[in-house]
DNA sequence: CCGCTTCGTCGAAACGCTTCGACGACGTTC
DNA sequence: GAACGTCGTCGAAGCGTTTCGACGAAGCGG
């Protein structure tokens, strides 16, 4: 493996010049860097990747910290992740992921500690999340998909779930429906503060509420088996529903499933609208489902632009943006069938 | 950032000292150890990974290279990811995600070449593979999942997906189907050279012909619609088919969106296996897919072990395993009815 | 044509760690 | 009790870069 010693013998040059070729810190004559590259090419010359990052204190590597449990990356966590390293590749990092669990604080903060990544984009917090707490105190630039309770000192992206809820049921309400159910994330994943979780819930509420609506959530295990229980429950709640909001990836499937399995079609029956899902999963059901497509890409890109301009800039600029879901129509909601004499609600 | 001089100055002794308490390179007497230790966490210490990687020449970190592809991880790949991450933090290392496609090859090349990562394990190789090739040239300890065309000189993890096909056809001919339609991936992909899609391929041939039964396959795109039209494919050249093999995890919710669309029930009509495919994929739909359920974390963790023991141990020594998929019956596979004599196909 | 920048290059000192050789201080062994 | 190991520690030499100060050579205004 060459070095940059030999690199520097071979083209004549001293070693801090072959430095200076590599890194355009210093001005260069075009005869002395072409000997150089010369050279280098003659040695098939690879810098050493931790030799620099000992010299510089940058190592040019971004984490990207993903939690990995066992129901795997969707679509819309996958477009997210080749985003952002899309983002990195043209500001020249690399992009690594590292799977983090929840347990594993002391794996994290060592892992902030030893000065190996320049940066580091978190996914998946929490309202509360001890990661945020350690990755602060280790000092490294820090950039959030989600948000923490207190946004105030940090630099985030996030989906405006508030927006989203918001035309999903404007979607619904236009349409003619007017008894909706908003199928949420299990009472557990609530409890335990998930904000996406938190945050449609309210918003959900206040949508319904400005429509002179009522809203009626319901909590569903992510299973399909979670969703037909759901579906059952809000049957009991809303027995009149004509349409369904579902948050719940997972539980979707068992939404649609317990539909048909009750002699209902969809859309005619019953609409459906799948919130914060990839058009792939979204072509999976019969009918396709009319969702609201995440920006998973472009929060990946943005999320590393503004990693990359915290490096590189100031280091006290904040970065928080929000960007709603697009709502894409397919084949899973429609006007309501007229079961009732229109204007029994009004 | 405290660096180690300032241990070794605090706990009055020498940097070497502490480093050996550090690597356990060197016996230390336990009162040395101990102040050494104090001193450590007094300081809040953390070794520079850098620094540590320069000197020792190796990083410890083992790099993950996954294709990421728009239609994301299933959870078979991700029990794979946190099978390798736990074994990797077992022996020590650090698991690193990189998302490489397939076109950044000169990337590869260079991230490899850095010397910032001790080992590869590749994913989804084909049976071509030009990343084997780059990542052979520079020399970093690999291991494959998945297989090339030429075993002789690597080491590997992969599915027998021989044996596999093999049980599942086997379990669908026990209980008495005769007519069995084995669904692929597309003829794209096979002509590609995927690896899975062509093995199956044959081993279904071989599986089929060896019970004395015709064997007849589908290439599907990987959508539902892909799976509705291989469906129609399917009846098309078989009418009188009775169990359907699916490989292609996407296609399979289109097939049994086509299958109830015909007015036939799964299990009772058209028994359904599904090859490849994690219990949360299978429990998705209704009913739960009796599946051939893949190795994944087992796969991982065996692939970190193999990778481990080459940088440990002996350069030279190869790695070749083979893990069948289990198969769990759910509630898609059936005897099938008896629509037309007994012994008619004998 | 004299002092002043600016340009292009060099040598050497870091960066924070590992590792090697050396060297007392103690047992052991015959 | 002389010769020999072993144990615990130290100092110093790297590891392959970056970066800083310095310096000769041009270029330039007055």
């Amino acid at each position: 493996m060459a070095t940059m010693h030999d690199v520097a013998r071979l083209a004549q040059v001293s070693v801090s010049t072959v430095s200076y070729v590599l890194t355009g810190t210093r001005p260069i004559s075009q005869a002395t860097r072409n000997k150089v590259l010369a050279a280098m090419a003659q040695l098939d010359y690879q810098p050493n990747a931790m030799a620099r990052g000992l010299a510089s204190r940058r190592s040019r590597i971004l984490g990207l910290l993903m939690p990995m449990d066992e129901r795997g990356l969707g679509a819309t966590e996958t477009a997210f992740v080749t985003g952002a390293a899309a983002a990195a590749s043209v500001a020249g990092y690399h992009l690594v992921l590292s799977p983090v669990g929840g347990g594993d604080l002391d794996d994290l903060r060592r892992l902030a500690s030893q000065r190996m990544l320049d940066g580091v984009v978190l996914m998946e917090v929490q309202l509360a999340d001890k990661r945020v707490t350690v990755l602060q105190e280790t000092g490294v630039p820090l950039v959030l998909i989600g948000r923490t309770g207190d946004t105030s000192t940090l630099s985030y992206v996030d989906i405006d779930f508030d927006q989203t809820v918001r035309e999903a049921v404007a979607h619904l309400v236009d349409l003619g429906h007017r008894r909706i159910v908003y199928v949420n994330h299990s009472a557990a994943t609530l409890a335990s503060g998930y904000g996406p979780a938190l945050r449609t819930r309210d918003a959900f509420t206040a949508a319904m509420t400005g429509h002179g609506l009522e809203p009626v959530m319901i909590a569903a295990e992510d299973s399909a088996a979670g969703g037909r229980a759901a579906l059952a429950a809000a049957f009991a709640q809303a027995p009149e529903l004509t349409a369904v909001l579902a948050m719940n990836e997972t539980a979707i499937f068992g939404i649609l499933g317990e539909l048909t399995g009750r002699g209902l079609s969809v859309p005619d029956d019953v609409s459906v609208v799948s919130m914060v899902t990839s058009p792939q999963v979204a072509e999976l059901a019969t009918p396709a489902l009319t969702a609201m497509t995440s920006p998973g890409s472009a929060l990946g890109r943005i999320a590393i632009e503004a990693l990359t301009r915290h490096l590189d800039g100031p280091a006290d600029l904040r970065h928080q943006q929000l960007l709603p879901c697009a709502l894409e129509i397919r084949g899973s909601t429609a006007a309501p069938r007229s079961r009732q004499p229109m204007g029994a609600d009004q």
